[in-house]
RNA sequence: UCGGCAGUAGCUCAGUGGCAGAGCGUUCGACUGUUAAUCGAAUGGUCGUAGGUUCGACCCCUACCUGCCGAGCCA
């Protein structure tokens, strides 16, 4: 059985292809059939010169979504889409379709998202799922050459790592307590500190009721920890990563790109590195510059009011940073009262911490969030004091400290928002196969 | 949780106190180069739900449900 892909290479050669009928256009004694078979999408003809009458019959009433084996000549004509087109000869109907919901024409998000099983032949998550496909690959690839081993931390935890966020409780018959899983971070150095360079890259779960075209339920996390490690090697791994990423993406997911309409020279920057560092302090006198001029991206309502320095930044906020820069920017340094616990202090001015944000340009916003993580045990152990949060849960964490401590660090990246970006999505929900939102667990 | 917007045919929408509409889809017919084909015919309705105002409600009022967008929070 052949592949659509490959047909290009095939011209001249009769091939049978095993396919579905995406949508067809009748010309009378011509039939246009548009076959997909997930590797590709091609044009096929039917003449009713060239086939039998049973045959350009079946081709003529056949239904959207039928899948089919047909077997015909490659050809190049010009007047096919992709250049390439299957001369039909052969003709059988595998599995009919009965009247197939998503038609040629324009559908709403929600009708979409109600027959997302369906909505996953065309073309659209198609090209979207492949480069989520493409960029799993890239960070894998990525984080083995520069001598990482993947890390994987448990889905139930018994405590959060930040209060502050809500978790899915788990019922564990009724004896105990458990949490989905909202990051692996901690796990991670607990591995950071047995194999050096981790990264874990798994589903998490947040139980946060947003709305908004950034956020999901469940989504999938990837989450390196290295030791040793300082604040300023976090940043630069977190930069090449990125930057090798869509490299790699713009290499082999051209078709893919094309099909989803994206302006690939807004991505090229970003291939380069030397990705833009400002510091919270900074950040806070562009965005006051940003919104005096009055000249604001797109989305960022005019009512939005600069930063009070000790307050964190909002999604506009960091949309008016990102929007002032080609490629990612990383913001630095924000102050510790407002960030977690195990972020280590900036010996400059311990009033901040290690840390940093990377916002992705064109308003996609924060796609990493990271810190160099505290090592000593004592200023540990009195900022989980400082939290209110128990010791208990946490004596393995500061057993890490108790033995052998070193600096390390690390960070978190959505994936969706990173394809969300790469893609140009104007929602996050498109970048995963079955998105689960606050109004959305099915299909 | 808060704010804004929306819900009418399978889909996308128009209709704003007086007969329920269009385009697309689907089915049938015509057509040998279609790209969201074109042309002709047929097909299509609990106007989100409940109550109220009115001679009369898709339209006005109240409550509720659902969705979309945004805020907060975050990746």
């Amino acid at each position: 059985m052949t592949s659509i892909h490959d047909l290009p290479g095939l011209i001249g050669q009769t091939v049978t292809l095993s396919a579905w009928l995406q949508d067809k256009s009748g010309k009378g004694k011509l039939q246009f059939l548009k076959l997909r078979d997930g590797s590709g999408f091609v044009q096929a003809t039917v003449f009713k010169t060239d086939v039998s009458e049973a045959v350009f019959e079946a081709a003529r009433h056949m239904t959207q979504e039928s899948s089919l084996r047909v077997t015909g000549e490659v050809r190049a004509d010009e007047r096919a889409p992709g250049g390439v087109e299957l001369a039909v000869s052969g003709l059988e109907i595998v599995g009919s379709s009965g009247e197939y919901p998503i038609t040629p024409k324009e559908h709403g998000p929600e009708f979409l998202q109600d027959h997302r099983h369906l909505w996953l032949r065309h073309r659209r998550p198609w090209a979207v799922l492949r480069v989520r496909d493409a960029v799993q690959r890239a960070i894998m690839d990525f984080f083995h050459a520069e001598g990482f081993i993947r890390f994987d931390a448990p889905f139930f935890t018994p405590n959060a790592a930040e209060d502050t966020t809500e978790l899915f409780e788990i019922d564990l018959f009724g004896e105990d307590k458990a949490y989905l899983s909202q990051t692996g971070q901690l796990h991670a150095e607990a591995g950071a500190l047995a194999f050096g360079k981790v990264y874990t890259f798994g589903p998490t779960f947040r139980a946060e009721k947003s709305k908004t075209r950034r956020h999901l339920l469940e989504f999938w996390m990837i989450e390196p920890e290295v030791a040793p490690s300082s604040h300023a090697e976090n940043m630069a791994l977190q930069e090449r990563m990125v930057s090798f990423v869509v490299r790699q993406v713009l290499e082999g997911c051209a078709e893919e790109l094309a099909v989803l309409e994206r302006d690939v020279e807004k991505l090229r920057p970003a291939t380069e590195g030397n990705f833009p560092r400002v510091t919270y302090t900074e950040a806070l006198e562009l965005i006051r510059r940003v919104l005096a001029s009055g000249d604001l991206p797109p989305n960022v309502s005019a009512e939005t009011q600069p930063v009070e320095w000790g307050d964190d930044l909002g999604a506009p906020h960091e949309t008016i940073v990102g929007s002032q820069f080609d490629r990612p920017v990383i913001i630095e340094k924000y102050p510790a009262a407002i960030k977690a616990f195990y972020m280590q202090p900036d010996p400059e001015d311990p009033r901040l911490a290690l840390c940093d944000d990377m916002i992705a340009p064109e308003g996609y916003g924060e796609i990493i969030g990271g810190s160099e993580r505290i090592h000593d045990y004592q200023l540990l152990k009195n900022r989980l004091d400082e939290q209110g949060l128990p010791l208990e849960p946490f004596e393995w964490y500061l057993d890490l400290r108790r033995y052998g401590s070193v600096p390390h660090a690390g960070y978190g990246m959505g994936l969706e928002r990173l394809i969300a970006w790469i893609c140009g999505l104007g929602h996050i929900r498109e970048a995963i196969p079955f998105p689960r939102m606050l109004t959305r667990l099915s299909p």
